[in-house]
RNA sequence: GGAAUCUUAGCUCAGCUGGGAGAGCACCUGCCUUACAAGCAGGGGGUCGCUGGUUCGAGCCCAGCAGGUUCCACCA
C-alpha cells in the first residue's frame, strides 16, 4: 500500500467493478421495499458545474444509504432536451458557421440539432459517473425520447379535453432576441437606471372637438415609445383633482389620434401625476384596464421589437431608437414637460439577458387555478415535505399568487404542440396524431401548430414518464410514487410545483414525499460562480487534483439544508488530508494484520468477551453509538451532521487514541500477548469496517477500496449491511474508566509541554487515589502513559507518601498524579499553576452550587439534568479538594 | 411594497427538541515517536449584531432595532 492516497485509477477502476457487477441496477422486486430518486435531468448543453456535483453528490448519499439499508434503491437518471438552451446554442453554432436558422429551415434545423444531441448528450452523463453517482444507467432516459414525446402528447391532449390547457390571445412576455414567448417563472427582474420622462397631452376642446392649446394632461413614463400604442389615459375616479375631466379626450400626439379618458381604480392618486396612459397591448395591467373599458389594443411591434407598421412614421425603428425619435419630437412640440432620473425593475430574459417585452399574442396556456389546489394541499397537510421547512412560504408565495402557465414556444427544438388546423375550414383540432378527416368539413390536409412546448412541461412529467408511463408498466406500479426529490431551491417554481401538480393531475398521487433542497455554491467572495464572471471553478479538475471522494465531503460538510456555501481550496485540502487519513489508518491496521498473521499463523477472529481489552470496548462503544447518531441524523437529511461525526470519530477515536492506545499491545512480542492482540486486530478491524460503512455514501472509493483489502471475503462495500445500533455494544463503564484516563495522559502532557520537558525525558507516575478500582484500572492502563505520556513507570498507591516539593503534580477527578521532575521543578511556577486550576474550579463550584441551590431548578428541571448537575458538582469538589491539598503541601 | 434568511474565534462556517461555546483554515510552541509532516502533541483567540422580554436557565424561543444576502410583487 502506498504511503500517500492517491485516488487516481483508482476512481475509475472501481466505477467499472460497479457497473459491471450492476450493482446500480434495480428491477422490481416485490420482497424488498423500493427506495427511489429520479435525477433531475440535466441539459444536454451542460457541463458539470459545482451546482450539479453538490446536487448529485446528495443524491447518490442517499441512495447509497438506502440500498445498504437494503431497499430497492433505484436512481432514475436522464437528459433534458432543454428547449431553448439548445436551441440558442445551435443558432450559434450555425451562425460561426454563416447559416441563418430561417434559411436552413425546421427539419434541417432539428437533424443539427438531434446531432448535436448525440454529440454532447452524452458529455454530462460521463461526468456524473466520474463523480460517483450510481445511478441506473441501463434506464437512461431522455427527455425528448419515444416514451416521453408518448406521455407528453397525452397529457396535453387529456388536459386539452379537461379544459386545463386553452388557445388564447393574452398579454405574454416576448424576448426580442430568442424570438419567442416565454413564461412569467423566465421573466428575471433587474434594477436598472432609467428616466422617467414626464409628457403632457393636449385635451380635446368639448366645444370645438379640437385640440386645446391650454389645457393638458400631464403624466410620467419609462417607455415613451409604447404611447404609439396608446388607446386611452386613466385617471382613478375618485380623484378631486380631475373630476372635471371625466368623460373627455384627448390628443395622442403624433399618431393624432383621439383617445378617451378613463376612471379606474388601478390608478395610485398618490403616484407621480395620478395619471397614467394605457398601452393595452404592451403592459399587462393596462391590457387588464383596456379589457375592463373595452379599449382597443393596438399591438405596435414586430417580433423582433422593431416598431411596426401601427407606429406610423416610425414604423422599421428599433424601440430604442424609436423612444430617442418620440422623445426629441415631443420636446420640439413642447409636449415634454421634463426627464427626471428614475431607477426601476427591468424584466429581463432569464436565457439571454434581452429586456423582455410584454406584448399580446395568441398562446397556449395551462390553466392553474384548479389544478394547483392539490398541489398546495399536500404540502399543508404534510404529505410532501419541503426540506428546510421555510421553503414552504416561498412554495405558498408561488402557488397563492398562481397565474396560467403560457406553454407555447415559438422555436424549433421540442416537443410540437399536438394541435392541427384543418386547411379547408380553420377547424383547430387537438390529438395524439395527425387527423385524418376533418369532422367538421370532411377536409384532408391539416397543417400542425408549428410551435413547440415550454421545456418544462415534459419535466413536470419526469417522475413517472421516466417509469413507463402512459403504459401501466410493473415498474411504475413498483416505484411509483418516488421517494425524495433533490434540488436547488432556485427551481420550485419551474420544476417542483409543477411535477407536484402534474402528479396528482396523471397518476392521482403526488411524485415524492419529500423534498430535500441545497443551495448555491459561491465563489471565495460570496458570488455566484458565472461565465460572465469567469469565477466559476470545473469540478472535473478538482476530482483530477483531490479526487471525487474529496470534492464529495467537501460539498457537504459543514453546510446545512437549502443554506449557500461559499468554495474555498482549503476546504478540499481538508478534504483530501482527510481522505488521507483514513488511507493510512487502514494501512496501519492491515500492516498489523499482516505482522500478526505471519508471526502466529493465524487469522484474526471474533474474541471471546472476556479478551476484549477495555479500551477495546470503549471504542466499539463509541462506535455504537456513532451508528445510532449518524443513523439519525440522516434520517433527518442531516448529512452535513451526520458526516461531520464520522469524520471526527475516525480521526479523534480512532486515529488519534484507539491506535495508538493499542500500539503497545500490538508491539509487544510475548506469546502471552496473543489473545490481546487478536482482540486488538479484531476491534480495528471491526471498528473500522463500520466507520468505513457510515463514511462510504459520502467517500464512496475509497471506503470501496479498503473495504475491499480489510474484508477480503466481501465483494463490495456498496452492498453489504449498514450498520445498526447495537444493545450488547454499550459499555458506559468503560467509557468513563478510558475517559478519566485521557483526562490524565491530556493534563500529563499539557503540564510537560508547559515546563519545557523535553519528549525524550521520560519520569515514573505516581498515582495517588482512594478509589482502588481506579487504581487497577490505572496500573492496567500503564502501557498508556509509557507510550502517550512520556511515563517511564506508573505507580499505584493510596498514600501520597513523602513526595515533596520535587514533583508535579495533576489533578484528575478522584486522583492526583506526581511526576517528579526534581530538578525542573519550579514551585513558585508550581503554585501559579494549580491557584489557576483553583479558580477556574471555583467558577464551575459557584455556577453548579448557583443551580443547584436553585429550588425553582431543582423543581422545574428535569430530574436528568439535575442529576447530570449533581454529578458535576461531586466531581469539582473532589477535585478542589486535592488542589488545595496540593497547594497547602507546597505553600507550607 | 411583501417575505425569507443571515449576523458565533483573524477568515469560512457548524451548533439537532433551550441545560457548561465547536470545526477547518490561519497563528504561536515543541516534535521526522516504525499508519499518516496531507502528520503528532500543546497553546492563544469569542460581551454568540444591538436592546428588551419569556424561562430556574437563552447562541438557540418572542418583540423591536441595525446591517448584509436572497426571493416575490411591481407604480405607470
Amino acid at each position: 500500500m502506498a504511503k500517500t492516497y492517491d485516488p487516481k485509477g483508482i476512481e475509475d477502476r472501481l466505477y467499472q467493478k460497479w457497473l459491471d457487477k450492476k450493482y446500480f441496477h434495480a428491477e422490481v422486486d416485490h420482497s424488498k421495499t423500493p427506495f427511489t430518486i429520479v435525477i433531475p435531468p440535466p441539459n444536454i448543453t451542460g457541463q458539470l458545474h459545482m451546482g450539479h456535483a453538490l446536487d448529485n453528490t446528495m443524491q447518490d448519499i442517499l441512495i447509497r444509504w438506502k440500498r445498504m439499508q437494503g431497499f430497492n434503491a433505484l436512481w432514475q437518471p436522464g437528459t433534458d432536451h432543454a428547449s431553448i438552451a439548445t436551441e440558442v446554442k445551435i443558432i450559434s453554432k450555425l451562425k460561426e458557421e454563416g447559416i441563418d436558422k430561417q434559411d436552413l429551415g425546421r427539419e434541417k434545423f432539428l437533424e443539427r440539432a438531434w446531432e448535436w444531441r448525440r454529440e454532447y448528450g452524452g458529455r454530462i452523463i460521463s461526468q456524473l459517473k466520474k463523480l460517483g453517482s450510481s445511478c441506473d444507467w441501463d434506464r437512461e432516459r431522455f427527455t425528448m425520447d419515444e416514451g416521453c414525446n408518448r406521455a407528453v402528447t397525452e397529457v396535453f391532449v387529456k388536459m386539452h379535453e379537461k379544459g386545463y390547457i386553452y388557445k388564447g390571445t393574452r398579454i405574454i412576455n416576448w424576448c426580442p432576441v430568442c424570438n419567442t414567448s416565454i413564461s412569467d417563472a423566465e421573466v428575471n427582474y433587474e434594477e436598472q437606471n432609467g428616466h422617467f420622462w414626464h409628457i403632457k397631452y393636449p385635451l380635446i376642446d368639448e366645444t370645438t372637438g379640437e385640440p386645446s392649446k391650454t389645457e393638458f394632461l400631464t403624466f410620467a413614463t419609462t417607455r415613451p415609445e409604447t404611447m404609439l400604442g396608446d388607446t386611452a389615459v386613466a385617471i382613478h375616479p375618485d380623484d378631486e383633482r380631475y373630476q372635471n375631466l371625466i368623460g373627455r379626450k384627448v390628443l395622442l400626439p403624433l399618431m393624432n389620434r383621439v383617445i378617451p379618458i378613463v376612471t379606474d381604480t388601478y390608478v395610485d392618486r398618490e403616484f407621480g401625476t395620478g395619471v397614467v396612459k394605457i398601452t393595452p397591448a404592451h403592459d399587462p395591467n393596462d391590457f387588464e384596464v383596456g379589457k375592463r373599458h373595452d379599449l382597443p389594443v393596438i399591438n405596435i411591434l414586430n417580433d423582433d421589437a422593431t416598431i411596426n407598421e401601427n407606429g406610423g412614421k416610425f414604423n422599421g425603428m428599433d424601440r430604442y431608437e424609436a423612444r430617442k425619435a418620440i422623445v426629441t419630437e415631443l420636446d420640439q412640440m413642447g409636449l415634454l414637460v421634463k426627464i427626471e432620473d428614475h431607477v426601476h425593475n427591468v424584466g429581463t430574459h432569464e436565457r439571454c439577458g434581452t429586456t423582455v417585452e410584454p406584448l399580446v399574442k395568441e398562446q397556449w396556456f395551462v390553466k392553474m387555478d384548479e389544478l394547483i389546489k392539490p398541489a398546495v394541499a399536500a404540502v399543508k397537510n404534510g404529505e410532501i415535505r419541503l426540506v428546510p421547512e421555510r421553503m414552504e412560504k416561498i412554495y405558498y408565495n408561488w402557488t397563492d399568487n398562481i397565474r396560467d402557465w403560457c406553454i407555447s414556444r415559438q422555436l424549433w427544438w421540442g416537443h410540437r404542440i399536438p394541435a392541427y388546423t384543418c386547411q379547408d375550414c380553420g377547424e383547430l383540432m387537438v390529438a395524439r396524431s395527425m387527423p385524418e378527416v376533418c369532422p367538421k368539413c370532411g377536409g384532408r390536409h391539416f397543417e400542425q401548430d408549428p410551435d413547440t412546448l415550454d421545456t418544462w412541461f415534459s419535466s413536470a412529467l419526469w417522475p413517472f414518464e421516466t417509469l413507463g408511463w402512459p403504459d401501466q408498466t410493473e415498474d411504475l406500479k413498483y416505484f411509483y410514487p418516488t421517494d425524495v426529490l433533490v434540488t436547488g431551491y432556485d427551481i420550485i417554481f419551474f420544476w417542483v410545483i409543477r411535477m407536484i401538480f402534474s402528479g396528482y393531475e396523471q397518476m392521482g398521487e403526488k411524485p415524492f414525499h419529500t423534498v430535500l433542497f441545497h443551495g448555491l455554491i459561491r465563489d471565495s467572495q460570496g458570488r455566484k460562480m458565472s461565465k460572465s464572471l469567469g469565477n466559476g471553478i470545473d469540478p472535473l479538475e478538482l476530482i483530477d487534483t483531490y479526487g471525487a471522494d474529496a470534492l464529495r465531503l467537501t460539498l457537504i460538510t459543514g453546510n446545512a439544508p437549502g443554506n449557500d456555501m461559499r468554495f474555498y481550496y482549503e476546504r478540499m485540502e481538508n478534504s483530501r488530508n482527510f481522505a488521507n487519513k483514513v488511507w493510512n489508518a487502514s494501512r496501519f491496521i492491515l500492516m498489523n494484520m499482516e505482522q500478526i498473521r505471519e508471526r502466529t499463523g493465524k487469522e484474526i477472529t471474533e474474541p471471546a468477551p472476556g479478551d476484549l481489552q477495555p479500551v477495546d470496548r470503549w471504542i466499539l462503544s463509541g462506535l455504537n453509538s456513532l451508528i445510532k447518531e449518524v443513523t439519525e441524523n440522516m434520517d433527518r437529511y442531516e448529512l452535513g451532521i451526520a458526516v461531520q461525526k464520522v469524520y471526527d470519530f475516525i480521526w479523534e477515536q480512532l486515529c488519534d487514541w484507539y491506535i495508538e492506545m493499542v500500539k503497545p499491545r500490538l508491539y509487544s512480542t510475548g506469546d502471552a500477548d496473543a489473545a490481546g492482540q487478536n482482540a486488538a486486530l479484531w476491534t480495528l478491524r471491526t471498528v473500522l469496517t463500520d466507520a468505513l460503512k457510515l463514511l462510504h455514501p459520502y467517500m464512496p472509493f475509497i471506503t470501496e477500496e479498503i473495504f475491499c483489502s480489510i474484508q477480503s471475503e466481501e465483494e463490495s462495500i456498496m452492498i453489504s449491511s449498514w450498520p445498526v445500533y447495537r444493545e450488547d455494544r454499550v459499555f458506559p463503564e468503560e467509557e468513563k474508566e478510558i475517559s478519566l484516563l485521557q483526562e490524565a495522559v491530556r493534563g500529563i502532557r499539557g503540564v510537560r509541554t508547559s515546563m519545557n520537558v523535553a519528549p525524550s525525558r521520560k519520569a515514573s507516575l505516581i498515582v495517588v487515589s482512594e478509589d482502588q478500582a481506579l487504581l487497577d484500572g490505572f496500573a492496567a492502563g500503564k502501557d498508556f502513559f509509557v507510550s502517550l505520556a512520556g511515563a517511564s513507570d506508573v505507580i499505584c498507591r493510596k498514600d501520597k507518601g513523602d513526595l515533596g516539593d520535587d514533583a508535579t503534580s495533576v489533578v484528575i477527578p478522584g486522583a492526583t498524579i506526581y511526576i517528579p521532575f526534581e530538578d525542573l521543578v519550579d514551585t513558585a511556577a508550581e503554585i501559579e499553576r494549580l491557584e489557576k486550576e483553583e479558580k477556574r474550579l471555583e467558577g464551575e463550584l459557584s455556577r453548579s452550587k448557583g443551580m443547584l441551590e436553585n429550588e425553582r431548578f431543582l423543581s422545574k428541571a428535569p430530574a436528568e439534568k439535575v442529576e447530570q448537575e449533581r454529578a458535576k458538582l461531586e466531581k469539582y469538589e473532589q477535585m478542589m479538594e486535592q488542589v488545595r491539598a496540593r497547594l497547602a503541601q507546597l505553600k507550607g
